[in-house]
RNA sequence: GGAGAGAUGGCAGAGCGGUUGAAUGCACCGGUCUUGAAAACCGGCAAGGGGUCAAACCCUUCCAGGGUUCGAAUCCCUGUCUCUCCGCCA
């Protein structure tokens, strides 16, 4: 949500600002709508002024022991004014708070214009693109004819976009979370965070994917108040919703594991084939909850700590800056990690880390007590995946495959695989 | 699932339907005292909104949503959550 008083003030900034971000602003309704507000706003609050002031007369006079029933004759269309007032008053504030929810956020300067991924900037790429000597084979035909991945059962099970992981191959995605998670939690300084994978809508209203993307979401059917969470960014986030946080307690750094479950109802027949777009997956979610002052620094190790997960892998990727078209809704800027994938010969998103700025924080009420000022200010916060741990399996499957079918098993993460140095049939 | 109790400021905890946005304590901030600190004492200290150059001032908020009333933290209804006891249970 967007600062009102910015809304109000710079209402052409704002939509010149909402148009980067791929969101048109009615100015004329809105400005009308405010102006309404304001006159109804001060008219309703002074017939409150006068029922208050009149009913605290009447207590006095009672309590003097006099004569009442003049003041409250006098009292008495008052009260249906008022109603009235309040009435319309609640109609215009919603419709105000509307607009406010389906704002995106104001884009960092810094990003660049563009359309779509194509426009996306490349920053900086890490690690040398393999030759080999052999006709490298992509996940799914590794994972067939090691007769680990199934997505066979998964349909027959679940229906498409599902899938079941056996024997060691399943092993090397527990093995992958759990070396995520020591990652960031011994060298990185993240608390790591159990949370529910079903929430309410006030948690999904708070980080931003309601009320505008519920076709994304599962909901629980009946009347079941709750939905699956498609990222741990929800839970994790929601843990300051309502809050002010002690100054003492900042910066706050989370971790969670946590399935995550999308309904991808925009992505009819996109990477159909394979593990790299599931209506469940799951991954390691990177969340920090910070001062606005230190909220850029922090993107930025943020971004750092999912690469090193890349890097301790010897995983090539590359960094890119989202354009405007891609930059998410509540996100202020973006950076993606792409990890290079032999058997798609490109690379592919592994990561999102994104500087929320106060977006969220405010929809979230989420804020610490500035001692310098004694008063409560809104935090930043960013998040980012470190890392989508379905996807990191199909790129140490893909990045690590032999001539012989065979994947050898990532040092890093044969402490994890019981010393298994290699995953053949 | 059954029976009961409760939800009030950063925290703890009072609060006969009437000048209560809310006693008191802790925490926090400023001051006096002290070589310094502690203690003691004095003062300040909820959030959001409107308003103003800045104030003054005004409105809203005591879990949430309805209702009764001139007036609700206080009474009524519904919901949510917490606690205690019983039952069941990974």
């Amino acid at each position: 949500m967007l600062d009102p008083q910015l809304l109000r003030n710079n209402p052409d900034d704002v939509k010149k600002a909402m148009q980067k971000h791929g969101a048109d602003l009615d100015l004329d309704f809105f400005n009308q709508l405010e102006t309404q507000r304001k006159e109804i706003q001060i008219r309703t609050q002074n017939l409150q002024n006068e029922r208050n002031k009149r009913s605290k007369s009447i207590g006095i006079a009672k309590a003097k022991g006099e004569d009442i029933q003049p003041l409250l004759d006098s009292v008495s269309q008052l009260g249906d004014d008022l109603k009235a007032a309040e009435v319309e008053l609640q109609g215009i504030l919603s419709e105000l708070h509307d607009i406010q929810l389906s704002l995106p956020n104001v884009l960092a300067e810094e990003v660049p214009d563009g359309k779509d991924e194509d426009d996306n900037i490349e920053l900086r790429t890490w690690g040398n693109i393999p030759d080999y000597d052999f006709d490298v084979k992509d996940h799914v035909d590794l994972g067939q004819s090691l007769a680990g991945i199934n997505f066979e059962l998964g349909a027959k099970i679940a229906g498409s976009r599902f899938v079941t992981l056996t024997g060691p191959l399943a092993r090397l995605q527990r093995a992958l979370t759990q070396f995520m998670l020591d990652m960031h939690t011994d060298q990185h300084g993240y608390q790591e965070t159990y949370v529910p994978y079903l929430v309410n809508k006030e948690s999904l209203l708070g980080t931003g994917q309601l009320p505008k993307f519920e076709e994304d979401l599962f909901k629980m059917a009946n009347d079941s108040p709750y939905y699956l969470i498609p990222t741990a960014e929800v839970p994790v986030t929601n843990l300051v919703r309502d809050e002010i946080i002690a100054a003492d307690d900042m910066p706050l750094k989370y971790v969670a594991h946590t399935p995550c479950f999308r309904s991808e109802a925009g992505a009819y027949g996109r990477d159909v084939r394979g593990m790299i777009r599931q209506h469940q997956f799951e991954k390691v979610e990177l969340v920090q909850i910070v001062k606005a002052s230190d909220s850029e620094q922090a993107h930025e190790a943020l971004t750092h700590h999912a690469e090193s997960i890349l890097q301790a892998l010897n995983l090539p990727y590359r960094l890119m800056l989202l354009c405007s078209g891609d930059t998410g809704f509540s996100s202020s800027k973006t950076y993606d990690l792409e990890v290079w994938l032999p058997g798609q010969n490109t690379y592919r998103e592994i990561s999102s880390c994104s500087n929320f700025r106060d977006f969220q924080a405010r929809r979230l009420k989420a804020r610490w007590r500035n001692p310098e000022t004694g008063k409560p200010e809104l935090v930043h916060t960013i998040n980012g995946s470190g890392l989508a741990v379905g996807r990191t399996l199909i790129a140490v499957m893909e990045n690590y495959q032999q001539a012989d079918g065979s994947i050898k098993v990532p040092d890093a993460l044969q402490p994890y695989m019981g010393k298994l140095t290699s995953i053949s049939l």
